[in-house]
DNA sequence: CCTACCGATCGGTAGG
DNA sequence: CCTACCGATCGGTAGG
């Protein structure tokens, strides 16, 4: 006997249409490809979800709100700008290497989403990178950090992280939280090995 | 009288073709949408291509063709692991943000090649993705990086800097090789700055 | 959840 | 480059 997780019908159907938004995008998936693969005609998706889009929509604005909910908590934890950024990033690759199809449909496909969902969607992104940027601006004020672009980096730091949905595998024996460390360490530290030659040289 | 620049109506087609590939994506972008900002009718755009798929193999293999010649140019100058990665970041980065449109399609849009298209661009990118691998494994090995994960950090990389044409233009004041560089010097340095308080406190 | 169906739109062709 | 048109497929509804 297995310890089954209860899955409604309609949890099934978003669920798969996460996995075939992410697959062939928004707008090549049809209805019918939909419900090939829950094993039902086209006509019936209809008695669980009003509209193809509203699937998008859910998704989009689920993870939107899972990662605010993650920025929050870090940025009300307090700390230094160093930890602070560390702790972010952390959340957000926990978070979309947790729910890879999902992620990938809310970073790539978003703009499929109508008015006046997309620009509300846009404006909270916008929001959320802000958040970001503001710990970034913080570390660079108290020295933590280089004098680096601020708007820059953190569309670089994110678009980075973002694309460990791409490559993650829960199977491959590291977590997402070792994934997140590493990540964090290059990005923090750099590539370079100039720091321990100079330690050693001195 | 202005310099012009002879374009011809092929040319024409395939750059707005680009444009709106990368604003709606190509699965949601009809051959009628293409067409009325051509100003002609629908059918009179096969009069210059054989299929809508066709603008996007040729979008999709040029610009892997031009990031390749960039890269092997890079590696047969030979220099030091930090020195050719520099100049490979550069020179990706010049490439995609000269040319934004095409760049985000081939990013983004190469899926919707059919096979065995495909097949081949995911190859060609497999093989981009190892030559960079190896500069950075050579790097590692003279001890110019640090002992990172090479699969994982290429990849973290070239996304890092895929984001350029999102967020790049032209009349911003600050040039292609700029950006390159402000990038270069954040993932190989890293954000923290350590290493000038080591040196200061020493 | 199904059968039956609809109007709209799709990529593309024929023939000029 | 146009007019006229085609078969296929789209998201979705009516009614059970």
């Amino acid at each position: 006997m297995f310890t089954e997780v209860k899955i409604s019908r309609k949890e099934e159907l978003e669920l798969k249409a996460a996995a075939l938004f992410r697959e062939k995008g928004y707008a090549a998936t049809s209805m019918r490809d939909l419900a090939n693969h829950l094993g039902i005609e086209a006509a019936s998706l209809y008695s669980h979800i009003k509209s193809k889009e509203e699937i998008l929509q859910k998704i989009c604005f689920r993870l939107a709100e899972e990662l605010f909910k993650g920025l929050d908590s870090v940025v009300s934890n307090g700390g230094g700008a160093r930890e602070q950024l560390s702790a972010a990033l952390q959340a957000h690759v926990e978070i979309i290497t947790g729910n890879p199809d999902q992620a990938l449909v809310f970073l790539q496909e978003y703009r499929h989403l109508s008015e006046p969902f997309r620009t509300d969607f846009l404006k909270m992104r916008k929001e959320y990178e802000r958040k970001f940027m503001l710990i970034l601006r913080q570390g660079i004020r108290s020295g933590e950090f280089r004098k680096v672009d601020e708007k820059i980096t953190v569309l670089t730091l994110l678009s980075a992280i973002n694309s460990t949905p791409v490559w993650f595998r829960k199977e491959s024996g590291i977590s997402a939280r070792e994934v997140a460390a590493m990540l964090t360490d290059v990005l923090i530290h750099g590539l370079s090995a100039d720091k321990t030659e100079i330690i050693v040289n001195k």
